[in-house]
RNA sequence: GCCGCGGUGGCUCAGCAGGUAGAGCGGCUCCUUGGUAAGGAGCAGGCCGAGGGUUCAAAUCCCUCCCGCGGCUCCA
């Protein structure tokens, strides 16, 4: 055999191109290219396809290597960890039969069908696992035919299904990490030392089938580092999100509540209250000058009302019924409603298009109560809410305008957010190329305003799509806040009319829209964004001033009446605690400002500034100071 | 709603092979009059989520319910 036939030309990332034996290992060819890297290559790819690291190359390729810290690498690490997890409750439950275990966002799960996992078997579990990758097994891949496999996993009717799913002609794979096999498409890392820093983040029982009460299955979570000082680093990151999740920090600041006596119903404190307020009027200063008109209707309607909207039918299981005089009522959930019947309440002309009436008005909607979720899912809340009337040649530019306002109203606060357009559900009112047309509308302004938003497909709501944002909270949990949605049913099916300049009556459309969405989940969501450190136009006590002992209690006092006649909100401790004492609990108040006030500041007529979270302080002429702190709180800047 | 786990002063938690409750923080009082992240002392405060059961005796064991937490389903 001539050295041409024996060997075979590999292309690396860098351009460069090798040539190696016939049989060489996908591992070999790229520690023959970067010796000095080769220990963080975990699989590589092979002519863009991942492939573990001891598949062989026969023919010649492009071939580039895989890293922890590629994607798809990282997916890789989750799937392999998502074995030995595996693996190790075999061990502890010999009867438990696998089904799934994928990478996720966080880092992988596998599930079971098998009774309820306990905390004895999970203490078990933990144990085996880190036996499992202190034994630095080596995961081998094996393809075997099928009558092989169907053997194989005979007593797993899962991993049986799975393999009929296997598309005939393409290989059926089987891992083996010592003992234990597992029917896999592969690749994994080359061995279980790869996991050192695997770590389980929990179990759970998650429905098999997709329902609230059908079968279900044991749920092990986790995630996977190839150190121990990543994952130190993963739970240290966790622990910060911990600490700033809202119904601790709402808790600290005193802004919200919770009694077992209202489940899911939150109850604004005073300091909460001032947050939602100014909210609203942050809210109120667009509304005015996109010309919105506020109302308030009803919270409860009789029954017939939700008939004619569509709620009765397709809401009724989320919503609170109440029996008066043998009327059925219904809290509303929605204020569309409401809207809809002022908008019918007289005759409407073209002119007044597009009509623009915003409603912040209590809604209730009954979530399960496993759903509860501190203020970002509950019960009753608050929506920055609005309908708008528009004829169909008025769609586009309404909506280019809530979009210009969203990117304004987030901007504001530092979130970042993304848009998903959500189309027609399986249960939904009207006809199906009404949906279209809707459903194009919205997508051609995303596209035109440059937006990039990602479609799911059957979660729009079921009298329209929608166009929802999300904010993420410390967790990264998704939250969905402002919407947009297009709907031509409800003025249908309201019978709402306007006469146009035709002369002729015509139905308008709706956009329903919300910006921020609900006070509840965005205070919620903010916190935690910022760590309960809220801009100082939201904060409840903006300055609080320091008197250094008793002799300076008048004139703080008297500065801070000056504050509060300048707008701030303020307020003086001068109790018997120490001065590092009071600028400490400052702090952990989130107070922005701290105003120092002793001999030093009486004879210069000058306060001594200290901003939250900065050391040290400055010490500026009063009036300087105010205009200052003024400033920043009507500029509705986020830092202090 | 489903599965698992939890519920002890305002908050965070200890006590749970059964013998009627502890700490720190916070609160109040007193001492200290302090210069930018915790000065000191004392005092008050809890039918141990609710109801039932076992027992001579239950915060502790059992059952039911309520509420919470983590997932799931669902959703702003």
């Amino acid at each position: 055999m001539s050295a041409a036939e024996s060997t075979v030309e590999v292309e690396l990332p860098d351009g460069s191109h090798r040539a190696v034996s016939k049989g060489t290992t996908v591992g070999a060819a790229l520690r023959g290219w970067r010796p000095n890297d080769a220990d963080k290559f975990l699989a590589a790819e092979w002519d863009g396809a991942p492939v573990d690291l001891e598949r062989p190359i026969v023919a010649p390729g492009r071939l580039a290597p895989l890293r922890f810290e590629d994607p798809a690498g990282r997916d890789i690490l989750q799937h392999s960890a998502a074995h030995v997890v595996a693996k190790a409750v075999m061990e502890v439950i010999p009867e438990a039969k696998p089904t799934a275990g994928p990478p996720t966002e966080e880092g992988f799960y596998y599930d079971f069908d098998v009774r309820p996992i306990t905390e004895e078997d999970t203490k078990r579990i933990v144990e085996t696992v880190a036996r499992l990758v202190a034994a630095d097994e080596p995961f081998h891949r094996e393809e075997v035919d099928l009558a092989t496999a169907e053997r194989l996993f005979a007593s797993n009717p899962h991993k049986l299904g799975y393999l009929h799913e296997v598309p005939p002609g393409e290989p059926i794979s089987v891992y083996r990490t010592g003992a234990w096999t597992d029917l896999c498409r592969g690749p994994h890392v080359p061995s279980t030392r790869w996991l050192k820093g695997l770590h389980l983040l929990g179990v759970s029982s998650v429905s098999a089938d997709g329902t609230a009460t059908g079968p279900q299955r044991q749920r092990v979570r986790g995630v996977g580092f190839p150190s121990k000082p990543q994952l130190e680093q993963f739970l240290a990151l966790r622990r910060e999100a911990a600490a700033r999740d809202h119904r601790v920090v709402g808790q600290r600041l005193e802004l919200f509540t919770f009694v077992d006596e209202a489940p899911g119903f939150p109850i604004w404190l005073p300091n909460g209250m001032i947050v939602v307020r100014e909210l609203e009027a942050f809210v109120r200063e667009h509304l005015n000058a996109a010309g919105y008109s506020e109302i308030r209707t009803p919270l409860l309607f009789a029954r017939s009302v939700y008939e004619t909207s569509g709620h009765w039918e397709h809401y009724r299981e989320n919503m609170f019924l109440t029996e008066i005089e043998d009327r059925t009522f219904g809290w509303k959930p929605m204020n569309c409603p409401g809207s809809m019947l002022i908008f019918r309440s007289r005759a409407r002309s073209y002119r007044e298009l597009p009509l623009r009436l915003a409603e912040f008005a209590p809604l209730h909607r009954y979530e399960p109560s496993g759903t509860l979720h501190g203020m970002t899912r509950v019960r009753e809340f608050v929506q920055d809410d609005a309908h708008i009337f528009v004829s169909e040649e008025q769609i586009e530019e309404e909506i280019r305008t809530l979009l210009a306002w969203i990117e304004q109203a987030f901007t504001t606060f530092r979130l970042s957010w993304s848009y998903e357009l959500s189309t027609r559900p399986a249960s939904f009112l009207g006809e199906a190329s009404q949906w279209d047309r809707a459903e194009a509308t919205l997508e051609k302004v995303l596209q035109e305003s440059k937006i990039a938003y990602k479609v799911s497909k059957g979660e729009g709501a079921f009298y329209g799509p929608k166009i929802d944002i999300h904010v993420r909270d410390s967790l990264n949990r998704p939250w969905q806040t402002g919407t947009i949605q297009l709907d031509y049913q409800l003025p249908q099916r309201f019978g709402l009319e306007y006469q146009g300049s035709d002369g002729a009556l015509h139905t308008p459309v709706v956009v329903h829209r919300t910006i921020l969405g609900t006070w509840e989940r965005f205070v919620g969501v903010l916190l935690e964004h910022c760590a309960g450190r809220l801009p100082p136009w939201l904060c409840p006590v903006q300055a609080r001033v320091l008197p250094v002992s008793d002799r300076h209690d008048a004139p703080a006092a008297a500065l801070v009446a000056r504050l509060r006649s300048a707008g701030l909100r303020a307020e003086a401790t001068g109790s018997g605690d120490t001065l590092s004492k009071r600028v400490r609990d400052a702090e952990l108040d989130r107070i922005p400002w701290v105003l120092v006030v002793g001999d030093a500041e009486a004879a210069a007529g000058s306060v001594a500034i200290r901003t939250r979270g900065r050391k040290g302080q400055e010490s500026l002429p009063e009036p300087e100071a105010l205009a200052r702190l003024t400033a920043r709180v009507r500029e509705r800047s986020f830092d202090p």
